[in-house]
DNA sequence: GTGGTCTAGACCACG
DNA sequence: GTGGTCTAGACCACC
């Protein structure tokens, strides 16, 4: 359950928040009623707004994957998990659909195509791997 | 040569418009040496302000694909072919690697992976043929 | 850090700005890491419309100098001090090469040339003495 | 007397005439009382609006180094050959000093400006060498 | 508070 | 006619 976000990265922070939280579920490594990191904690944690960690969570409520315990804090909701993981495909999906219709759009060729997908299958493999030894960066 | 944009996008309209342009040069649609759209006329074509066309140009002056000939327009530069349908290349390949990077992240399986990518391949086949069928829409 | 604009200059107010800004960076006025001054805050002490400094500030973000850390402000990237010291060189370099090469081939002797240059050379000595005394310019 | 435009240079094209004129008058290879090419002629050669060398024309009118003799055309004043010797030096001494007072002012030390003028000198010489053996460019 | 985008409209130099 | 610059002001997302 180690988090990082990327402040220089165009992507907004609280967003990379919630997905890597709601991928912590569909992994496991958060269970159902299990109790999420506290606002204040994380936010110190990642050294940023804690009005950034309050969006992130207040999404994945609008989500229906966290619900709110009065006097306790925010758990884990039940169907969280399946939720989760069937979102991240779905999220996936839709990336790369609309990835590859642009590329068609742009008249690049099926073998085109087909080459980068490849390379790009390839590299990240080996990118995957060396990140699982270094596991550290900015 | 038929430019339009999609405002309610989430990409900014001068971004759609420099890369509609790039395509059109690696195309070969825009040849090199060749005056582009003046910046009033397809700004009235596109129905956005020519603020927003210029700074689309402007940006593919900076990447040294448009030049300007005082008091004419801005024409193709030289080179400009191999290196619009380089950069596209390139592009495609980031955005494909990245989504590909942040679902080996998320602990999707390879096999996950490979299908989704075969499905979302299949899928783009299919639209980009009925979008060469209908040839309109929004 | 004192930024002044000259608006009758012939160069481009937003350019001003950015050579100013790239300035500081290279004297280390601007360290790497370090905020710019927010883009309201600039225009209201130059005096300007804040999109002219934003224009600025969107060049050194194009030349990979600056960049932008959402909600927070730009900033300096890692290596742009030696980037901003090269370029401030190359710059000179060429815009001295430019006019010797004119004055060349507009037949000028080397002897000509080489008494303007001393002069020059000269001159600006003796400015540069007389700024530094006065300390305030219009 | 073979002049050359360069339209993607910044320069206006009107100045680069007068300019040429000019300097083909302080080598004498315009004299003092010939007439100058008519603006039909030079604009069909140069391959430029007719308007554009009628407005160098003017220029260098104004600057009181042709005038028109009716019926016959424009031709070069009396005195416009050393003053057109001067203006060049005077020109070239304010660009270079321009220059250098910008370099000065940038914080670059004495040191680099002289290594940057005597590399840029050198540059010069040899380029302006090649110019003369190639004698064709764009 | 920060920057980013877009619109509207004015003025300039150039050809 | 062309692009280039600048201003003014609105609206957005993010932190």
């Amino acid at each position: 359950m180690f988090f990082n976000v990327n402040v220089s990265n165009g992507v907004p922070v609280y967003e990379q928040i919630a997905r890597q939280v709601a991928n912590a579920i569909a992994n496991g490594g958060l269970g159902v009623g299990e109790l999420v990191p506290s606002v204040r904690n994380l936010s110190r944690e990642l050294a940023v707004n804690p009005n950034t960690v309050a969006r992130a969570y207040r999404q994945l409520q609008g989500e229906e994957v966290l619900e709110t315990i009065r006097g306790e804090g925010l758990v884990v909701m039940k169907g969280a998990r399946a939720k989760c993981r069937a979102n991240r495909k779905k999220v996936m999906s839709q990336r790369i659909l609309s990835v590859l219709l642009e590329a068609r759009q742009s008249h690049l060729s099926d073998e085109e195509i087909q080459s980068i997908l490849d390379d790009a299958l390839k590299a990240s493999k080996k990118q995957a791997t060396r990140n699982k030894i270094e596991k550290g960066d900015s």
